[in-house]
DNA sequence: CAAGTGCCTTTATC
DNA sequence: AGATAAAGGCACT
């Protein structure tokens, strides 16, 4: 099937896959495979025109956020010329809605890890206690069921790399398993009360409910601040903050709790409520600066 | 090549 | 409250 994309709005194929955002996606040739929602989706873009396999018109624009009005947004977001030049130079990415319980997972791993590694661990878990699929003759898996990681021996995830996160993963899952946690509920809650409900899970931080609510819930107004971020706030936006702030966070590596709300507090109120694509613009426009 | 550093941080413990 | 240490392991230098 084929979508025909708006050349006045904006879309990337390779810029949002590739831009940190989702782990478990892979281009051969032209096309991209990745397993979303136990099916392989596989899509390529040429031009204007998006072409896939395996899912419905209205599943794909819902999951590369091809609904979000980019013309509009970066009318809101481009408060300064860094936030035109990263808009300007990676105009297509788009925030992806991926699946709550698979980001949730993700991100509590995703914790002091690369790209790389955390890519690693996601195909460790999804193999070991994923479901397998044959597509084109290739072997896909399924992101593991909580169900199943809530069973999951605590033995069999640490094979999976977790390291420490191991607990975390488990007492999450067995939690969103007992309590019959809701997801999708917390796309009616305010930005402020679905990230106290997350931050009850074990291993789930203000970063880590930052990045599910802006990736899986469409909570555009979440910015996410990791070490990019940081870095980003302090070379570009340092005039915002006292001097005795800057200085203090330049100086150690990680974020106290009230430290990490000040910066995520500004990005919000400097960018307003699309500030989560400011973030993942600045994000991608400084990684890939070096 | 070995050793050191850094990684889309959180939690436990002062 | 607020700072500090500890927690896999792997990729990169």
């Amino acid at each position: 099937m084929k979508i025909w994309l708006n050349p006045s709005c904006p879309f990337d194929l390779d810029v949002t896959l590739c831009c940190g955002q989702v782990f478990r996606w892979d281009k051969h040739g032209e096309w991209w495979y990745g397993v979303v929602e136990g099916k392989v989706l596989k899509l390529r873009q040429i031009g204007n025109e998006l072409e896939f396999e395996n899912a419905d018109v209205d599943f794909v624009k819902n999951y590369f956020g091809l609904n979000d009005d980019l013309p509009y947004i970066f009318s809101k977001i481009s408060k300064d010329e860094h936030m035109k030049q990263a808009v300007e130079i990676f105009k297509g990415l788009r925030i992806i809605r991926q699946n709550p319980w698979e980001c949730l997972v993700s991100y509590i791993c995703a914790t002091y890890k690369n790209i790389s590694a955390i890519k690693q661990i996601l195909f460790n878990l999804s193999k070991k206690f994923g479901e397998e699929i044959r597509f084109e003759g290739q072997k896909f898996y399924t992101f593991p069921t909580l169900e199943r990681l809530a069973k999951a021996a605590t033995q069999e995830l640490a094979h999976c790399g977790l390291g420490y996160r191991v607990n975390y993963v488990a007492e999450t899952a067995k939690l969103v398993h007992k309590n019959h946690f809701d997801f999708e509920s917390l796309r009616k809650m305010s930005y402020e009360e679905a990230k106290n409900e997350l931050l009850k899970f074990k291993g789930v931080g203000l970063k880590v409910a930052d990045c599910v609510l802006l990736f899986a819930l469409g909570k555009l107004e979440a910015f996410p601040v990791d070490v990019w971020i940081k870095r980003v706030i302090l070379k570009y936006y340092a005039n915002h903050f006292p001097k005795e702030f800057v200085r203090k966070i330049s100086g150690k590596k990680s974020l106290s709790k009230t430290e990490y709300k000040e910066l995520n507090l500004f990005g919000r109120k400097y960018f307003g409520e699309y500030a989560g694509y400011a973030q993942e613009y600045l994000y991608h426009y400084e990684r890939t600066r070096v």
